[in-house]
DNA sequence: CTGAAAGCGCTTACAG
DNA sequence: CTGAAAGCGCTTACAG
């Protein structure tokens, strides 16, 4: 290995102290312009790099590095697809540790805006170095924002991108729109012009994730629009609560008519509740399912092909991505890998 | 952060040098057993667990870990799939640099065993701490996994999971019987029992990564007899040599006759030269096209909606978990990482 | 068999 | 504004 330049060898070009050095990569205060510039250039030429592990080995203790998360209190329950992302957080601040970084947990109540209220002013109190959330609530995340960008404080939203405009709003999340073509494609493959098409936009809360059902639902039909445009395929959309569910026998039992194809696209994490429903009217054996999420439900409705396509947002990747980009970030002021686009992935029984 | 225990305190604790303890902690020999029994139960006592950081950055230099990667010549084509591992590699040792770890690329004709032999005996004369390769040649590998044992270098293998047997033969590649299946499933799901199958065995070298295409079709038919038990798909096995493939026509006009689907499945990466034949023999609207690698040929074909699905085995991934898994392996033991199965990743055009 | 000391590359409190 | 020195946790050559 050729010998890397450090900061001895620098001081020494330089004709300057190591401290002086550190003083000018750093850009802390009290250096003469002078001796920095003349120091950048000698730095430039060399192409010295900061060590990082050597930096975080002597700064683990004195400036531990504390992230502080905050998530649905779902986070807490193993079942909860809100787990996840915390087992990747976990995941990541395990790899990290002894570069001298911890998390700490708080959580709200996801149909209590208040309650996210709250703990972020938790956060903001205690000294921490960087916030990730998810954006349920956009005023709530606005004001967030403000108080945070003030203290210098960055923010990870994972799970929906919500279109605030300021700076150092970082997402980590799928694109809603495309993962809705995705679901077009597939659906479309199966069932092309035989038969008809359902999307269930179901609903069970009102905040800003509300939103990726509907870019989902619209990136559903801009598959069709785009893709083949000479065909108008017949989709019908149910907007529905949760509660309701059932109430919409009737109006399904429309597609039994004919037994032909029907592709069904549930825009959340709630397929599992449709195969019972289709099941009672008959309309399971001409049904082919797509829906979202790796949840209990689902998993089970998969390995029974009782729904067919799930697709996944990663969430434990989109934890683990938001703590390894956040400490890229925070030591090396890049964040490239704040703004980063989850796959589509797309899960059936056999690659479960 | 609550004070981790060092090395120091384990010194202190056990009432000798951290010099001993440092012996104790890393096997080295010159402690008497009494000595070693006593501070090992300090050890267990704390939960000390050594800081990797700090070791890294004191032995950065004097060992650094230098890791060489064989791989088919064709690594050295930007375009080429042996390129896509070597990129994950180099990935990975960026990442790790200031942990003082290198990689050195040594390459063989894959159509020639003694360029692989020649290469590897090269890799073992230099001091390497750890090959990452592809099992192409069963025998030379055997060869070298013997070698390389008396040397106590392990030996990580991407693509390929072949079965030898001996200790420290890691494998980090995908299951092709269950990739096969996840063939199966889609194109199941599309042509159901209205149509016919065809798998396309192309073979182009006689190596052993051709295993994986025999293990891929034959998940392929277990999808078959496993889900559908009941169904007995027509599925036409067609094993070609790549050149004789437009020899294949009259074959394929069988399946023009009545117009019904076809689904086609391609057993390696070279679902690309199919479309044009298909096109050719008025085929193309009838068939639904799944294959393997996101290669140039068969990103095009994906994006024209020539060739309906892609599964991907990542190679980049497979170097880059490699290298990771290496060097975990390396610093800590920990061999975990090391046996890995790749996740049967699906594409399709919106998700390219 | 064991310990004291130097050093990996960086940071910081202190002295000037 | 600048430098010399100590130290992060671990490793190693050297002395005993």
């Amino acid at each position: 290995m050729k010998d890397t330049v450090g900061i001895k060898k620098i001081a020494e070009l330089s004709g300057v102290s190591i401290g002086t050095v550190d003083r000018v990569i750093n850009n802390r205060s009290g250096v003469s312009k002078k001796t920095a510039k003349h120091v950048n250039a000698v730095i430039k030429h060399t192409g010295y790099k900061k060590n990082n592990v050597a930096s975080r080995l002597k700064l683990a203790k004195s400036k531990s590095i504390s992230i502080s998360v905050l998530f649905p209190k779902e986070a807490y329950l193993e079942d909860h697809y809100w787990h996840l992302p915390l087992l990747g957080v976990q995941k990541a601040v395990a790899e990290l540790k002894e570069m001298g970084i911890s998390h700490e947990l708080f959580v709200f109540d996801i149909s209590n805006k208040k309650s996210f209220k709250r703990a972020s002013q938790q956060i903001l109190k205690n000294a921490t170095n960087a916030i990730i959330t998810v954006p349920f609530f956009a005023d709530e995340c606005q004001s967030l924002r403000e108080q945070a960008d003030a203290l210098n404080i960055p923010i990870v939203y994972i799970d929906t991108k919500h279109d605030v405009n300021q700076e150092q709003n970082y997402f980590i999340s799928q694109n809603s729109l495309q993962s809705g073509k995705v679901a077009g494609r597939i659906l479309y493959q199966i069932i092309k012009d035989r038969g008809n098409y359902l999307v269930f936009n179901l609903i069970n809360n009102n905040t800003e994730t509300q939103k990726n059902n509907l870019e989902r639902e619209s990136g559903f039909k801009s598959f069709f629009e785009e893709e083949v445009p000479n065909f108008k395929p017949n989709i019908l959309l149910i907007t529905a609560d949760d509660s309701k569910i059932n109430s919409l026998e009737k109006k399904l039992l429309a597609f039994k008519k004919d037994h032909t194809p029907l592709g069904i696209f549930v825009t959340n994490s709630r397929a599992y509740l449709l195969p019972k429903i289709l099941e009672k009217i008959g309309l399971a054996a001409q049904s082919t399912l797509i829906g979202y999420d790796l949840n209990p439900g689902n998993i089970e409705l998969l390995r029974e092909n009782k729904i067919q396509f799930i697709i996944n947002q990663k969430p434990e990747f989109q934890g683990y991505s938001a703590v390894k980009g956040l400490f890229k970030f925070l030591t090396e002021q890049e964040d490239e890998e704040l703004n980063h686009t989850i796959p589509v992935e797309v899960i059936l029984k056999e690659n479960l």
